[in-house]
Parts: structure tokens; C-alpha cells; sequence
DNA sequence: TATAAAAACGATCATACGTTCGTATCTTGG
DNA sequence: CCAAGATACGAACGTATGATCGTTTTTATA
């Protein structure tokens, strides 16, 4: 046998990315075989290595892909926007809304970050300390204008991050409670917190 | 060869445990052999089995003795305080000091709850059900007693746990910040958020 | 339309893993 | 002080894993 009727590159890179997701989500980095990621993609083991370098690359690039774009999309989010409560706002939102929508990505990207090669990780930490800055930038900006009161802000962004993140752990979208409920409550007690 | 001179069950048992917890706190359940904890232990793979019935069992019991002490030690620390502010302050404080002391068991406790079979995990999300509920007893106690104006118990509670439990990822005892202001910005931040 | 590149197969490799087992030696209770 | 149980050794097992390779067929370029 050899090449199947109907295959392109593109379209089986995309699924097995989808279906890494998925397995690595819902076991783990190491506990996923490669074996168990052809078969959800319809391909023998060695094909992968059509699409991948190791396993090692897929994961790095799952969670860099999910990095990249995290950082991206919050720019967008903040551009144009001046006032500190404003932007903290909308980091806010932003960061709920995500965290809900690539609830795989993001779970990987910090579950999974243990499993990175060293030099992988260093690159992915340092995208996330980008992200983090983002944040305790809107705090710090907020507390110099006399808006905010914040004992510490980089411990409080840290907290605030924990806080708004730890919902990956438990919010199901079809729930009780909806997007915007949930946006506003976290939004309330991130406030109340920081608001002088 | 045969027994070693000086083995005695119970030290060799605790020394498992140890190397266990750091282990798995380094490398994820998965990608810690057993033939890399017996060398850590100074034992021969095959002579862990004394010890252990299998691998999933020592994890279940690393995680399961964590539970079962955090839920004593919670009960223990809010035995006799009534007033639901002086049982919040109390929790806060309990639990940071806990997380900063127990910072692999308490990692191992929720990073590996995947890697657990669905009965032992079962048992373990019970418990950590009800450590859910002391704070958000202490929550309800709060708002019916008209202290507190909380829009959703659940959902803060959530928010105010994965707030706390955030440390474990990032806080260094011989840091920059000690442990008791550590509890008082942290404190401040729940309470604001959670006060009338 | 000829040709190079891409994509898949199927077999296979070396390795690492969790676990078992027979045996030998040490520790301890009666 | 001796017998029974506890503890460890070292070899081995079957299995699963990540990865490689030669080959074949399809796709796309020029």
C-alpha cells in the first residue's frame, strides 16, 4: 500500500492537532501513545512522522500556537482602550471567554508544561510571563493614576489569574450559569478587591 | 543476595512515600518508572512490591492520606471560632499555610487525579467536595447572618479556592514575600470582594 | 504531460515499562 | 535461640512505546 486517495497535507496536519488535543486533554501528554493518536486520525503510527518531527514537537507547537494567540487576541481586546477600570474590564472578559472557549489549550498549556523539553519550556514560559504583564501592567497603571489600592501587584495579579483561570476546572458552558453571569460575578470580585 | 542489613518495613515504606511525592512532583505519574523510585529509594525495582501492591496504588495513597489530613487539620483549625468573618480569616490562613507546606501534595492532588482509576478518583473527588464545602458553609454562614453580600456561594467559592490555591505554582517560602503577608494580601483580597 | 515532492503503508527496531517469581538473608516474637 | 515472617535480590516476562525505513501511490509543479 502507500499513499491514500484523497490526502493532503493540510487537512491531516489539522486533524491531528484537533485530535492531540483531545487525547492529551483527556489523558495526558505521556499517556497518549502515538499509536492511539493514528488511530483517531485514520493513519498508521510511522505516517505521523509525515507531519510531525517527534512527539515532543506536537506538543510544543499545540501549546505555542495556543500561546501566540492568547497574546494576540488580548492586544487586540485592549487596543484603543484608555481608562485602567476599563481595561481591567475588558482583560477581564477577555480572559473568562478564552479560557472557556480553548479550555483544551489552556489546560495543556499548564498541565502539560512539565512534559516540555527545557528549552521548550523556557520559550513558552516566557510567552506567558508576557501575558501576565499584561495584566499586572493594567493594575499597575491603575494603582499609579489613584484608581486602585493593591497591597502587591504582582502577587495580586497572580491571584487574580488563579481566580479567573480556576474555572477552566469546573464551568460547563451548558450549565447552570451563563457566559456573561459568570463574567460579571468574576468581575464584581476581582473589583471590590483592587478598587480603592 | 537477599536481605539487606538494617531493612526495616516502616522506614523503607516512608522513604517510598518521599521519594514517591517528589518524583511525581517533578515528572507527572506517568513519566516517573518505578525503576527510577526504587533507585531513589536504594532498592531493587522488583523489591518495591513488598511495599506496594501496584504503581496506582501508591499514587491513590499519596493523594488520598494529603485529603484526609487537610480535611483534619481544617476541622481541627476552625473548632471553636463562631463568628463566620473569624472562620473565613481562619480558612484563608489555614489553607495558605497548608499549600505552602504540603506545595506536592497538593500538586500531585489535582494534577494527577487524571491518572487515577475512576474508583479511586471517585473517592478522592468526594473528599475534596468536602473541603469545598467548610468554605462554602462559612460563605452561606455569612450571607444569611447578613455579613456577607455574595452574588453566587458556589461560584465564588470556586473563585475564591483556585485564588488561594494559585500560590502552589508560583510562591517561594524564601522569597521576596513571607508567609504572613502573604496571608494578609490575600486576606484583604477576599474580604473586600466578599464583604457588605 | 513528465517529474519531483508529498503522503501513506507495513514491517521492524531497540528500549523501557510494570510486574512476577524463586531464592537468600535478616529481624523478631515466643 | 529458633522458627516464622518480613525484606531484598536478581533475573525474567510480556507488552507497549517512540521512532525509522524502504516502498508505493497520489498530488502538484513547471
Amino acid at each position: 500500500m502507500s499513499r491514500t486517495a484523497g490526502s493532503s497535507g493540510k487537512k491531516t496536519q489539522a486533524a491531528i492537532r484537533e485530535a492531540g488535543l483531545d487525547l492529551i486533554y483527556a489523558q495526558g501528554f505521556d499517556a497518549m501513545s502515538l499509536r492511539q493518536l493514528a488511530a483517531r486520525v485514520g493513519l498508521q503510527p510511522g505516517s505521523l512522522y509525515n507531519h510531525i518531527a517527534t512527539k515532543q514537537d506536537l506538543l510544543y507547537d499545540l501549546i505555542h500556537n495556543h500561546m501566540v494567540t492568547l497574546l494576540e487576541r488580548i492586544d487586540a481586546e485592549l487596543e484603543g482602550i484608555e481608562h485602567p477600570l476599563d481595561r481591567l474590564k475588558a482583560f477581564i472578559a477577555f480572559h473568562l471567554t478564552y479560557h472557556i472557549e480553548r479550555k483544551r489549550e489552556v489546560f495543556i498549556g499548564s498541565a502539560e508544561l512539565r512534559s516540555l523539553e527545557p528549552r521548550n519550556r523556557k520559550k513558552i514560559v516566557a510567552l506567558r510571563r508576557a501575558y501576565e504583564d499584561r495584566l499586572s501592567g493594567i493594575l499597575e497603571t491603575g494603582v499609579a493614576g489613584k484608581l486602585f489600592k493593591i497591597d502587591d501587584v504582582a502577587v495580586s495579579a497572580y491571584a487574580i489569574l488563579a481566580m479567573l483561570t480556576g474555572i477552566c476546572t469546573w464551568y460547563d458552558p451548558k450549565g447552570r450559569i451563563g457566559r456573561r453571569e459568570l463574567i460579571d460575578i468574576h468581575t464584581r470580585l476581582v473589583l471590590q478587591g483592587v478598587l480603592k
